[in-house]
Parts: structure tokens; C-alpha cells; sequence
DNA sequence: AGACAATAGTTGTTCTAACACCTTTCGAGT
DNA sequence: ACTCGAAAGGTGTTAGAACAACTATTGTCT
């Protein structure tokens, strides 16, 4: 096997190593400055993004109610650490938890009506944010985004993944 | 000003609030997705992908140095704690600062032949980690996606910003 | 020269993410 | 019934991110 291709002429330092590494980069940083604006609107209501999307998928289920872990399964990013997290939102009023006598492994997580307040509180301000984000694209640009990222993480999804959410 | 308009049917619960929403979530997903690869990567060499581009950023300039905070500001992501993420780098003898007279308020940092080693050592595993998370994309698809990122940040860098790296 | 604001880093604190390991509960097989 | 292994959560610990308050140094203005 041959050694690595240099993408630029020996000349050239900096740059990338190769289009991949472009990319991923190109979509980390494009990722990082968006989640700014997220971050300062979530944090003026002591939320995590995480947490917001929390709440969203279980009023999206509301009334029904989700086990623990397939609430971190389903979530936009992984979280390894549900239960303390949903610790944080009971504290808080902003869901519950029920354990029931079927199976009693199984911990059956539900938003409250103070959860669905807070939600319908921030309806606005977060349509604002996202369009804050990205509402200089038009509409055809962010269809081809769309259709991009989705070969780019299919691959990489796994086999029972709810992405992107159809519920 | 009227009230925001849904963008599906009133029946459909779940889904987006609006494209904006659903190309936000996207773009964090597929981030979440593909920084898996690279975790997995520089964990196994007890390094942050933050620490993998401090280093590389120092070695495009060696034998060059850069004040600590332009260094935060010209990282991939922004980085508020750049003293702590130096100290442990510096710990690990990968590099080094200094302290000029000419002005003794900014610490000017390098890179060690030791880091320098590193970044050699990890230059094929990091390509074949990039190569994992994108290469079953096409040169054109990605050379789109990293237009339309650029599109998506065009509004958002700060006047100062160093991205994409030209250097 | 002295005061004062701006610059460049550092330190303190708190909260969260990540990882590994532990406990309880169920189901299958014998 | 009994054992064992898988499933579902919980806990302990460590390390990193975020934010603010603090120190040291320099440039500037009078």
C-alpha cells in the first residue's frame, strides 16, 4: 500500500489532509457556531438542549409514555447518562416517572403538564432561533442540505434508529 | 404579527417545527454521528479532538508560536478554556510556552518534537478515520455539502475568523 | 509621572458528559 | 423451584466545558 496522497502541494501547510476531513470539519464548525444560538436561548430557561428535546419527543408521544433508554435511543444525540438527566426534569416538575407492577424493570417516563407549559412557552422563541440560524438559506438549499446530511449518516445509523422522526 | 404557521397537519405530531428546525437537527445529528468515529480515535490516545487541533494547528506554524487566545479563536470549535487544555498538553510534554519580555502578558505556545511525533504517528488512523465517516460520498456530493455549509455559516463567522483556514 | 482603561491569561466554581461497574428484575431452560 | 444470563436502570468517579471573577502587564491621556 502506498503512502498517503498530500490533497495540496508539499508547499501548502495548513489546509486539510483530505475532502473527508474537509467536510467533517466543515460540519463540526458549521454545527458549533448554530448551537451557539440555541445554547443562549435554552440556557435564559436553565435548559440543555438534550433536555429540550426531551421534553419534545415525550409530548410528542403524550399521553403514551417511554421506557428510559429508548427515550436515549431516540434523542438527536446519544446520551449515556438518561437517568440523571431526567433527575434534573423531575426535580423540576417537568415529567415523571412510573414504575409499573407488569414489568417492573422498566421505568415508564411521561411529561407533565408544567413540561408541556414550559414547552408551548418556548415554541416562539425557538422557531425564532432556527430561523436566527438558518433563515438566510432557501428553502431548495436546505432541501439539499437535508438530502446531503442523510447519505452522510446513512451508513452510520443504527439498525433501529427513529431517524429522522416520523412519529 | 401572526401566529407561526405549522408545518404539517395538525394531525402529524411529531416531525419539525419548521425547515430551519429540521435541518438544525439534522446537522446535529449527523455531527453527533460521524464525532463517534473520531472519539473513539483520540480516546484511545487519551486526546480530545479540541487537544488533535490545537496540535495540528501549532504544527502548520512551527516552528512559528501563537498566543494562547488566538489560538482558542482559531480552533474549529471555540474553546473558553484554553489555559486548562494547555496545561494538560504541556503535562504531556507535547508542547511548550514562552514568555517573552517584550510583552510579559502573552504566553506564546508551540509545539514539542514529541507532539509533533504524535500527530505523525496518528496521520494514517486519522485518514482512515475520516475516511470511515465519508467516504462512501462522492468528491461532487461533498464538494456541495461544504458549499452549502459554508452557506449555512456566512452570516455567523465573526469578522476575525480564520475559517475556512487558508494559512 | 500617575491614573485608568484595555489586554492577556489564570483561577475558582459549578454543572454535565462519559465511562465503567453495580443492583434489581425478569425469562428460559433444566 | 433453581440457576444463569440478559435486560433496564442506577451509582460512583473522573475529566471537561462554561461562566465569572481575578491578577498582571501595557498603552494612553492628561
Amino acid at each position: 500500500m502506498s503512502a498517503a496522497r498530500p490533497v495540496k502541494s508539499a508547499t501548502s501547510k495548513r489546509r486539510f489532509d483530505s475532502v473527508e476531513q474537509a467536510a467533517y470539519l466543515n460540519l463540526w464548525r458549521t454545527y458549533d457556531l448554530l448551537k451557539a444560538y440555541e445554547d443562549r436561548l435554552f440556557g435564559a430557561h436553565d435548559l440543555s438542549a438534550q433536555q429540550y428535546n426531551t421534553l419534545r419527543l415525550l409530548r410528542a408521544v403524550h399521553p403514551k409514555r417511554v421506557p428510559t433508554l429508548e427515550l436515549g435511543n431516540r434523542l438527536v444525540s446519544r446520551a449515556p447518562d438518561m437517568t440523571r438527566l431526567l433527575d434534573r426534569l423531575e426535580a423540576r416538575g417537568l415529567i415523571d416517572r412510573e414504575r409499573l407492577s407488569a414489568n417492573r424493570r422498566v421505568v415508564q417516563i411521561g411529561i407533565t403538564p408544567a413540561g408541556v407549559a414550559l414547552l408551548d412557552a418556548l415554541a416562539v422563541p425557538v422557531r425564532q432561533c432556527h430561523a436566527q440560524q438558518l433563515s438566510h438559506m432557501t428553502p431548495q438549499e436546505l432541501a439539499t442540505l437535508n438530502r446531503l446530511l442523510n447519505r452522510c449518516r446513512e451508513p452510520h445509523e443504527p439498525p433501529d434508529s427513529h431517524w429522522p422522526p416520523t412519529t
